[in-house]
DNA sequence: GTCGATGTTATCAA
DNA sequence: TTTGATAACATCGA
């Protein structure tokens, strides 16, 4: 489900109400969205107590007292909801991380895509992954865009979703910067002038701005709806509206595939 | 019942 | 080098 709007959102909902928490114990239904051996997680994470929550790209990084961590990738449907330990759990709920106070922090994914690593002070930025992560979207300069880019003759769209190059765009967003930029998803890389660079350059920190800004959620509003409360949707432009009209132009939007993605765009503003 | 698609990513083959 | 297929998995809609 989620690309860096909504990992951000996660993290300023989760971040007031869970640091200074410490773990008293730690409940595994599914031990397919462990890292490491079940029972090692659990053992490791006893008593620990948060002392902050980070984003890095997708990835979601809790900060222990200790130093240790917890790193989390929701990949395509997962979901962290901090709740009472009397409500009801959800079907897919893999993991319950619980507190002193009667309540925790729950893991669940559908389709277990997601992955949680028990990391050691130190060990964070090595993890697979957070690793060979590019610039976070809002330190992206036109020269270095250009120089990770200007060789290579992939559809611009894939580059962007790239997390290599930039962290934490994906399908959804790479449409939105497309048109925001006015540039066709398909163009090669290399093929982009200046100003276009310059174009995207801007649009990237612009867009994931407003829409973090436009997903902003109440703690409240958040658990109700299970960790599944993104309200920026309604404000996409292009993702997922193929066939309908260009919001800038009016003429139908075009659906089509790049590498196993769809994706949407508008014929006549973006060239 | 079947097929195709879904917001992710690592890996492998051509 | 790069592109596409595949795999992980469950669900929904046509």
């Amino acid at each position: 489900m989620p690309e860096l709007p909504e990992v951000e959102t996660v993290k300023n909902v989760l971040q007031p109400r869970l640091v200074g928490k410490k773990i008293v114990g730690v409940d595994i239904n599914n031990g397919a969205v462990i890292a490491d051996a079940a029972s090692e997680f659990v053992e490791r994470l006893n008593g620990q107590a948060f002392s902050d929550i980070e984003r890095r790209g997708k990835f979601l990084i809790f900060r222990f007292a200790s130093g240790d961590g917890l790193v989390v990738h929701l990949r395509m449907t997962g979901c962290l909801t901090l709740q009472s330990a009397q409500s009801p759990t959800e079907k897919h709920t893999h993991v319950a991380i619980k507190f002193d106070g009667g309540d925790e922090l729950r893991y669940s994914d559908v389709r277990r895509f997601g992955k949680l690593s028990y990391v050691e002070s130190g060990a964070l930025e090595e993890l697979d992954g957070v690793r060979r992560l590019g610039v976070e979207p809002f330190d992206v300069t036109v020269e270095y865009l250009k120089s990770k880019i200007c060789r290579s003759k992939k559809p611009i769209k894939s580059l962007l979703m790239e997390q290599g190059i930039i962290a934490g765009i994906g399908n959804i967003y790479s449409d939105e910067i497309l048109f925001a930029a006015k540039i066709n998803p398909r163009r090669a890389g290399a093929s982009l002038s200046d100003g276009e660079l310059l174009r995207l350059c801007k649009a990237i920190p612009e867009q994931l701005a407003y829409y973090i800004e436009k997903n902003k959620v109440s703690f409240e509003e958040y658990a109700e709806s299970n960790g599944k409360s993104y309200r920026n949707t309604p404000y996409l432009r292009v993702y997922g509206k193929a066939n309908m009209p260009c919001p800038h132009c009016g003429a139908p939007l075009i659906g089509d595939r790049i590498g196993g993605r769809s994706y949407v765009y508008c014929p006549n503003c973006q060239k």
